[in-house]
RNA sequence: CGAGGUGUAGCGCAGUUUGGUAGCGCGUUUGGUUCGGGACCAAAAGGUCGCAGGUUCAAAUCCUGUCACCUCGACCA
């Protein structure tokens, strides 16, 4: 009786393999994290999806003021003749624009955009606020949301508001910008890997598929578990195309005036996509310890006899002030069974259960999300275990996913084998770096480019599609 | 934006073909017994049937429109 309830209940969320689509979603819903708002394509973050929002905000924004950056705050309203200053950005934004044209009951003279992106705002308070070359550079970034009116929505990946951080700087010189834009590159690239678990690819954009308005864009790739591509983040050079229409100068050391070269980059609450869909599983979410808002929850086996709950409270104390994120389920109306499905669902990285027999023993019985393995833990030194299986998950965990991102990685020689490998992953290929061999893929295969990964050393010597002589090393995937 | 599908209690669904009192399971609340992989008994609460119009003595059910969500495309950063 009791196993095909629980069959029941897992039938719940959707086969990972059978349907990825469906998983995620029904994960997504059943782990608590949103809910649809009667805003179309407008999600509401629930606590549970709001506090990872919340450490991945802690651990980014440290690094970027590790890296020197500070936080300022812009305008949700940009006034339409800002937008429309430059060409290229405006041609990529404006369809998905969503317009301001009241306020208090009066028709405004000039419609306002809710933001879609912040670029304009900080070219034209930029340009107010840099005057010498000692001003430069100016490095801000902000946390807020933007919204873009998308057509087709899905929760994280891709809603019509989302929250993110975007930083925009500028530089006296082009070498700095570049500088910068690399470095944050490597900063984005260096947090999914070592906190996010998520291995990425990580390179250089086309130009048919770089940013509205830049010289040049970056990107870090993650892979999805059936294969697919996932842009985590994005970094920009614009060069001086901003700051020549928004006249953003400074007067160098010689005295003449300069236009400043700039850079944005970006991430999204898109993240939490990545980590569910890199790291779930069947029985749900599986989330790395770094930013569970539970790494560890205790789970007390009948409560009511003596001593029980009070060992747990005690180890919850223990750990807290350890400084681990410790949840005590101490809900006496819910069995243990539920509580170990529900945990697991959303992704609790480590589980301790505490009973009797356990105190008999004098330790806590342990299961890990990531691997399912059981043991125990001795109650007089819980605090050093625990801290060694949490960095014993994560580091499995980024494992885990890398092996399974190099399995689906592949060398390509021919657009016949290219459209074999993208059905199930991304496919390493020259290209000769033309559009027409781009958009023929595109239009063959699905797939798209992805990035150029620094190391450029070819493994071939002509293009995957137009066989001509090629020089470029080029990820092509399917992409969200 | 195109093709297909779904909207009925917090969640999952039946009822729609053939119009006639709003149903089931889980969860929730209260009381009690339980507790090492989704426990049990008893009682109770909870629904503008997505929304708007129409047909009818009568609409969850038939008709028209509309909105939202899901799947697959297209589009996009």
């Amino acid at each position: 009786m009791a196993k095909e309830k629980k069959q029941e209940f897992v039938q719940h969320i959707t086969p990972r393999d059978e349907n990825f689509s469906q998983w995620y979603t029904d994960v997504v819903r059943m782990a608590d994290l949103m809910d649809y708002t009667p805003v179309r394509g407008c999600i509401a973050l629930k606590p549970y999806g709001n506090r990872i929002w919340e450490l991945i905000r802690e651990e980014l924004d440290r690094r970027f003021k590790e890296t020197g950056h500070e936080n300022v705050s812009m305008p949700m309203l940009i006034p339409e003749s800002l937008l429309l200053k430059e060409a290229e950005h405006v041609e990529g934004f404006a369809p998905e624009v969503a317009w301001v044209t009241q306020g208090g009951g009066e028709v405004l003279q000039e419609r306002l955009a809710i933001r879609p992106t912040s670029e304009t705002i900080f070219c034209t308070m930029f340009a107010q606020w840099v005057q010498s070359w000692r001003d430069l550079p100016m490095k801000y970034n902000q946390w807020c949301s933007v919204m873009r009116w998308e057509k087709t929505t899905r929760p994280f990946l891709r809603t019509a508001e989302f929250w993110w951080q975007e930083g925009h700087t500028i530089h006296a010189t082009a070498e700095e910008a570049q500088e910068e834009t690399l470095l944050m590159l490597e900063v984005y690239r260096s947090f999914c890997e070592d906190v996010l678990a998520v291995p990425v690819f990580s390179g250089q954009k086309s130009e048919k598929e770089k940013f509205a308005g830049a010289r040049a864009t970056y990107s870090v790739e993650a892979m999805m578990q059936d294969g697919k591509a996932l842009q985590a983040g994005t970094t920009h050079n614009f060069g001086t195309n901003f700051s020549e229409p928004f006249n953003i100068q400074f007067q160098n050391k010689e005295g003449q005036l300069e236009h400043v070269h700039e850079t944005s980059w970006g991430v999204s609450t898109r993240l939490i996509g990545a980590i569910i869909m890199t790291h779930g599983d069947e029985r749900g979410l599986k989330l790395p310890p770094a930013i569970a808002p539970h790494q560890v929850v205790i789970l007390p086996i009948a409560a009511h006899k003596g001593g029980v709950m009070e060992k747990c409270e005690e180890v919850y104390s223990a750990l807290k002030q350890a400084g681990i994120r410790v949840k005590l389920d101490d809900r006496d109306h819910l069995s243990p069974g539920w509580k170990f499905n529900e945990w697991e669902l959303k992704g609790v990285p480590l589980r301790l259960e505490i009973g009797p027999r356990d105190m008999e023993n004098g330790v806590a019985s342990y299961m890990r999300r990531d691997s399912f393995e059981k043991g125990a833990l001795p109650l007089d030194d819980l605090v050093s275990g625990v801290k060694a299986l949490l960095d014993s998950i994560q580091q499995g965990m980024f494992d885990l996913a890398d092996a399974f991102k190099q399995e689906r990685t592949k060398d390509v020689f021919n657009m016949a084998e290219l459209n074999v490998q993208v059905q199930q992953g991304y496919a390493r290929a020259m290209w000769c770096g033309e559009r027409e061999c781009e958009d023929r893929i595109k239009e063959e295969t699905s797939a798209t480019s992805r990035n150029m990964p620094f190391d450029q050393t070819p493994f071939a010597d002509h293009c995957v599609c137009c066989e001509k002589p090629a020089d470029k090393v080029m990820y092509f995937a399917k992409a969200y």
